[in-house]
RNA sequence: GGGAGCCUGGCGGAAUUGGUAGACGCAGCUGACUCAAAAUCAGCCGGCCACUGGUCUUGGGGGUUCAAGUCCCCCGGCUCCCACCA
């Protein structure tokens, strides 16, 4: 059987040649017939090691940066199945989306189809890897056996209080009289396909209260402690968490103003120190109170600012280089801390959804405030000392640090952190002051107004209201017979036999919900489904859970840095605390590759770029059009760019095994990869060598190496010099690449740590005892196994290795084999390497103090002087002070 | 404006966590083999100099230390995230 699997001899001679293609090929088929990637079985006692990479969007071709992420996902599941762990190493298709629906409105195509089709082409692109996958639990978010428990998960959180319905703007193409996610809309506020200016229209969608949360996705971050710092303190950013105070300040009655309404303006501030230096409060121009609050003498220029406001984008009214604008509106308040009345504005800086969509203006401790009040000409009050300026700015800058606090009544004197409290605390009292803490975190927004997407399981009944559809009516699978012209608002609320229900209280005619959810919801989940990928009666049950989650290693792209990973962290949250599951957090561990990037040709005076076919001269590249010089730069592999490299050609020339080492050996995981084809031929060359070295152990009589159960060698007692070496260089390759694979992974210099372990081996294993090749063969096998899955299982096969090398266990360092006799010692004066000697390894600091002082660069140097100072660190060096 | 990360030969990158800077590879150079080329094999490969030795060198400057790529302070550059967030 496994000689049937061998290369064939080629026609030149005996031996044999390296033939990626055949040999990728013939190992892919026979782990297939094995099953070699199956999960082990629930019973299995081994521990459990689940590692996964963020599934694709089935685009139907996988490009460089798929390769990296699924490469990297799969050295490390092979690496914990060979130390003994039960892994589980799924994939699946985060298959909802618009360029489904694109492909349909451009080309009639059923989005279905499309997607199942690209799904096709991928996982044929992606069988060539030779990835450790267990196809068995594939899943396909837009499939109705994974999207139904998404309806079902939907519902619980709904049950739980946590999705809700309130109104908010979309982006309205009043063309194409359509919806259009944020994605259609261009930089210039235009539709894609349309061209029309978008608006903002007011439609009451779904929302998910991940607000509730802020504190504990905030709070837990602390035990990620095997995310990446950076990850980890943009989630934190993201959720924006400031602690102040809401403070009340009363309406003033105002001279000609008809009528004054008893209302208050509330306002968050984070400096309730600074309260003593308010000298005007603002409002957002679209805040609610404006109408009723604005005296008669500024209704007209007040209507004409906030139609200006209305009329801009946000980019434009949040512009760096545009001054703070801003009117009055004629009513004041007065500061309910020391009773001075305060002049009301409404101004572009203030934003209405943050906070209470007011602020004080505190000119002299805030910079916009500052800015705004130098240009409006308002009063600057100082309250907080500041150093060398006795009761002044300077620089013409606010003082935006705490200190102590002046011109604040009892306050004066107090530090900021004690006064933000006493302030507090007194407005308390007194009824105008509550603690309070902001976040800029939202609710999530999971509305929308498209076909292909999992359609939220909602009838709307005008008695009974929304009305969850019934667990067992799942899933509300989505209608074939749909109108994707792109045209007419949303598809599905265009199909009356779909929208028309009964309601499930009531029984009355009803209507169902016709918005999908966004396709995030799809992704905070999958990782769970993978563990019970098949249950019909439930999403996943809470053993299934238990034995596989939190995932030991997650891998994906630092794009998904925010959302997907702070939403998954959020179902993992609420699902728990509906008593689904009892894991807080979902991903234990987090790898974030860097970026695959091409050789890119651009024309720095036209911004051109060129394709590489297009260069006139490579040493010297040139644009064809107008000769100009070209630069050449590494960016993101992107069509626009003529930079990518296609897997498929890489593989149908190298092999998968080349491909997969390049990519781990060029650099560090988390790092940008450059691509380069020089290199790449590099790690062809290396595979090749490994190859040759492997001939010999079959072909050459003094160095034949028989990996047979029945054929295993004991070592010999005593070892020459030469056996002594090639021990030492393979129990070092051990030791350093365990090191490599544990905690971080250093994929690249556990490859530089390999090609160590084949120099030391080439042209050294002749003549050495049998059991010394046997050991060396045997462990270069099994620590390339990971990286080059097929040509370690040829070798393997060829070496009568038993089963496969994938089976087999990672190999343990043997502490002896790595001692040495002697060691060289470095000899330093006054810190600079003089010189070394041989020394023995063994040695005493005496001995070595000793052996340092009578060397000839010792002598040399110190001039016959005793050193003051002698620094001995033992099997490394002497430092002799002078 | 706030936050995070990074900066080492021609290039990608190593460096036992304070102990020989430049591992491993790419590119380049020299030689062997060849009619020749490719492949392969052997070797060289940071700069400077009075070149069998010395000296400088990890973005720049300072400091701590017997010893600094590594620790501390100042400055510069690049990348990413957030951003009139009160």
């Amino acid at each position: 059987m496994t000689a049937a699997l061998s290369s064939q001899p080629d026609s030149s001679g005996g031996h044999r040649r390296y033939d990626p293609l055949e040999t990728e090929q013939r190992w892919q088929a026979h782990w297939k017939d094995i099953d070699l990637d199956r999960t082990p079985v629930d019973g299995d006692a081994r521990t459990p090691f689940y590692a996964l990479s963020m599934f694709p969007y089935p685009s139907g071709s996988l490009h460089m940066g798929h390769v990296r992420n699924y490469v990297i996902t799969d050295v490390i599941a092979r690496v914990q199945r060979m130390r003994g762990h039960a892994v589980l190493h799924p994939m699946g298709w985060d298959a909802f989306g618009l360029p489904a629906e694109n492909a349909a409105i451009e080309r009639g195509i059923d989005p279905a189809v499309w997607t199942d089709r690209n799904i096709d082409q991928m996982k044929d692109q992606l069988a060539r890897l030779g990835l450790s996958i267990d196809w068995t639990r594939e899943q396909a978010t837009c499939h109705d056996d994974y999207y139904r428990w998404t309806q079902w998960l939907f519902l619980e959180l709904h049950d739980g209080g946590l999705a809700y319905q309130k109104e908010a703007q979309v982006n309205w193409d009043p063309i194409d009289q359509t919806v259009l996610a944020n994605e259609q809309v261009d930089a210039d506020g235009k539709s894609w396909r349309s061209g029309a200016v978008v608006e903002k229209r007011l439609l009451r969608q779904w929302f998910l209260k991940i607000t509730d949360y802020a504190d504990a996705l905030l709070d837990d971050l602390e035990q990620l402690k095997g995310w990446p710092e950076r990850v980890r303190t943009m989630q934190a950013n993201w959720i924006g968490r400031s602690k102040g105070a809401e403070i009340r300040f009363h309406l003033a009655q105002v001279d000609g103003a008809s009528t004054q309404p008893d209302q208050d303006i509330t306002v968050f501030t984070t400096r309730p120190d600074t309260l003593f230096g308010a000298s005007y409060v603002v409002l957002a121009p679209e805040h609610p109170l404006v109408d009723a609050i604005t005296t008669d003498d500024h209704r007209s220029s007040v209507t004409a600012f906030r139609d200006l406001m209305s009329t801009l984008s946000n980019e434009e009214r949040t512009a760096d280089d545009q001054p703070k604008r801003g009117i009055p509106i004629g009513a004041e308040v007065i500061n309910p801390v020391n009773g001075k009345r305060l002049p009301v504005w409404i101004a572009d800086y203030v934003l209405a959804d943050y906070g209470t969509g007011a602020v004080m203006g505190v000119p002299a401790h805030d910079q916009r405030d500052f800015l705004f009040a130098r240009r409006h000409e308002l009063p600057v009050r100082v309250v907080i000392q500041v150093p060398g300026a006795d009761e002044h700015l300077v620089d013409g800058e606010a003082w935006t640090e705490p200190g102590v606090l002046i011109h604040s009544g009892r306050f004066d004197g107090m530090p900021s952190d004690q006064a933000k409290e006493a302030i507090t605390s007194q407005g308390s009292k007194e009824g105008w002051a509550t603690p309070k803490v902001q976040f800029r975190l939202r609710d999530w927004l999971i509305s929308r107004q498209r076909y292909w997407g999992c359609p939220i399981p909602i009838i709307h009944c005008e008695s009974c209201g929304a009305v969850p559809v019934p667990r067992h009516e799942l899933p509300v699978q989505l209608p074939k017979d749909v109108d994707l012209s792109g045209r007419g608002g949303s598809p599905l609320a265009q199909l009356e036999s779909w929208t028309s229900v009964p309601c499930p209280c009531c029984g009355k005619p009803a209507r169902r919900e016709t918005d999908t959810m966004d396709t995030f919801m799809c992704s905070s989940w999958y990782f769970l489904r993978f563990a019970d990928p098949s249950n019909r009666e439930a999403p996943f049950t809470p053993e299934a859970i238990g034995r596989w989650l939190p995932v030991k290693q997650y891998v994906g792209g630092i794009e998904h840095a925010i959302l997907h990973l702070l939403y998954a962290r959020f179902f993992t949250k609420a699902l728990r605390d509906r008593g689904l599951l009892t894991i807080d957090e979902p991903f234990e561990r987090l790898l974030t590759q860097g970026m695959v990037q091409g050789v890119t040709y651009r024309n720095p005076r036209t911004g051109r770029y060129v394709a590489p076919n297009q260069v006139t001269d490579e040493g010297d590249p040139r644009d064809p059009d107008d000769g100009g010089e070209l630069e050449v730069l590494f960016e993101k592999m992107s069509k626009s760019k003529y930079n990518g490299v296609d897997p498929a050609a890489v593989i149908d020339r190298y092999g998968a095994d080349t491909a997969r080492m390049f990519i781990l050996f060029k650099t560090p995981p988390e790092k940008d990869l450059e691509w380069d084809d020089a290199d790449v031929e590099g790690q062809f060359r290396f595979l090749q060598r490994l190859w040759r070295l492997v001939e010999s152990a079959c072909t050459e009589s003094d160095q034949r190496v028989s990996l047979a159960k029945d054929q295993s060698l004991e070592l010999p007692a005593t070892l020459t010099n030469a056996e002594q070496d090639v021990r030492r260089a393979v129990h070092t390759a051990i030791a350093e690449i365990g090191e490599d694979l544990s905690g971080d992974f250093q994929f690249n210099t556990a490859i530089s740590e390999l090609m160590k372990l084949s120099n030391a081996l080439s042209g050294h294993l002749a003549g050495v005892d049998p059991a010394v090749r046997q050991e060396a063969l045997s462990v270069l096998i099994r620590l390339m196994a990971p990286f080059a899955p097929h040509l370690a299982e040829e070798f393997w096969s060829r070496l009568d290795g038993e089963a496969s090398v994938h089976q087999q266990s990672w190999p343990q360092h043997d502490p002896s084999a790595l001692q040495k006799d002697t060691i060289e010692l470095v000899i330093q004066v006054k810190g600079k390497v003089r010189g070394s000697l041989q020394a023995p390894a063994n040695a005493d600091k005496e001995t070595l103090e000793q052996l340092a002082l009578a060397s000839d660069v010792a002598v040399k140097w110190l001039e016959g002087q005793p050193p003051k100072r002698v620094i001995v660190v033992p099997g490394k060096l002497v430092n002799l002070v002078p």
